[in-house]
DNA sequence: AGTGACGCCTGGGAGC
DNA sequence: TGCTCCCAGGCGTCAC
């Protein structure tokens, strides 16, 4: 599942395969693919078409292609979709919903996605976030991330800690996988009330996320099966260093205690049951 | 305004 | 073998 490192890691891809080039040809295989490009496939195509692509930028996991005409090729890989630069005679993939095609014929950027969450679209302005994505929060890498105002935001909310680090609009990057793993780093349960963590606390929970994030960007990130991989094709190294999310009955790597599966939004949580208690019921 | 539930999707695996 | 059911979960939308 693409969260912060795996986005970031197709980001790099994506910068040193298609920046500076200008597209060719474009096809849309499959409509639900641009369904948030409300003119349609036709109009997708037509923005694209003769424009340079100049860099490519992420925020949280959102990604875009700002273009020479001010508008941005936008992305979300969702839960399963995939951007892989390839040489044009490469073997179609099942999925592959839409095709990029560049003037120099060389290597093309295929969107490829199994269950369709993710989407491509074209947007007016790229600089320095395009509107489609401004409600999105900065993540804890980037270097004008407000420790501060994160902290007190946090602290303000009436939930539980791991709802909050899965909202998007709080803090970016932080999918169920590095949610998990911040939390067993910080050794809280996810379900703490936000309002009831102090300053200092909050500051660590910050502070874990931090690290496993960039320890998971410099490993590649994580990946389960085929369903990731970076625009070059390449799979991530982390999934060796989880500590938590999908070791249910495992020895925790702390204290050795089964590692705990609990049922959590219709989707599930892996913590310790010994370093990570549950909160007392209130 | 903040919070939380829901629906969108497909393939793989378990169970019968 | 083949069927059904369940699970993976990010995010936009909507109700309260």
């Amino acid at each position: 599942m693409p969260e912060l490192p795996e986005v970031e890691t197709v980001r790099l891809g994506l910068h040193r395969g298609v920046a500076g080039r200008t597209v060719g040809q474009v096809t849309v295989t499959h409509p639900r693919a641009v369904r948030r490009h409300e003119a349609g496939g036709d109009d997708f195509a037509a923005r694209l078409t003769g424009r340079t692509v100049l860099a490519a930028r992420r925020r949280g996991k959102y990604l875009w292609l700002p273009l020479d005409s001010g508008d941005a090729l936008t992305g979300h890989l969702g839960m399963s979709g995939q951007l892989l630069v390839v040489p044009g005679d490469s073997p179609l993939q099942k999925h592959l919903h839409v095709r990029l095609r560049f003037a120099d014929g060389g290597r093309e950027l295929r969107f490829v996605d199994q269950r369709t969450f993710g989407g491509l679209l074209v947007v007016p302005g790229g600089e320095p976030v395009p509107p489609l994505i401004a409600h999105i929060a900065r993540d804890p890498l980037d270097p004008e991330f407000d420790d501060d105002a994160f902290v007190a935001r946090l602290r303000t909310r009436r939930t539980g800690i791991k709802r909050a680090l899965l909202d998007q609009t709080l803090v970016s990057g932080l999918g169920n996988i590095y949610a998990d793993e911040t939390l067993w780093r910080a050794r809280l349960h996810g379900e703490r009330p936000t309002d009831r963590l102090s300053r200092p606390a909050a500051r660590r929970l910050l502070a874990h996320a931090r690290d496993v994030l960039s320890a998971a960007v410099e490993q590649g990130g994580t990946s389960f099966d085929a369903l990731y991989v970076s625009a070059e094709g390449v799979s991530g190294l982390f999934e060796q260093s989880l500590n938590a999310y999908g070791r249910e009955g495992e020895p925790c790597n702390r204290c050795g205690a089964p590692i705990r599966r609990e049922s959590f939004m219709n989707r599930s949580s892996f913590s310790c049951p010994r370093c990570q208690p549950r909160p007392r019921a209130v």
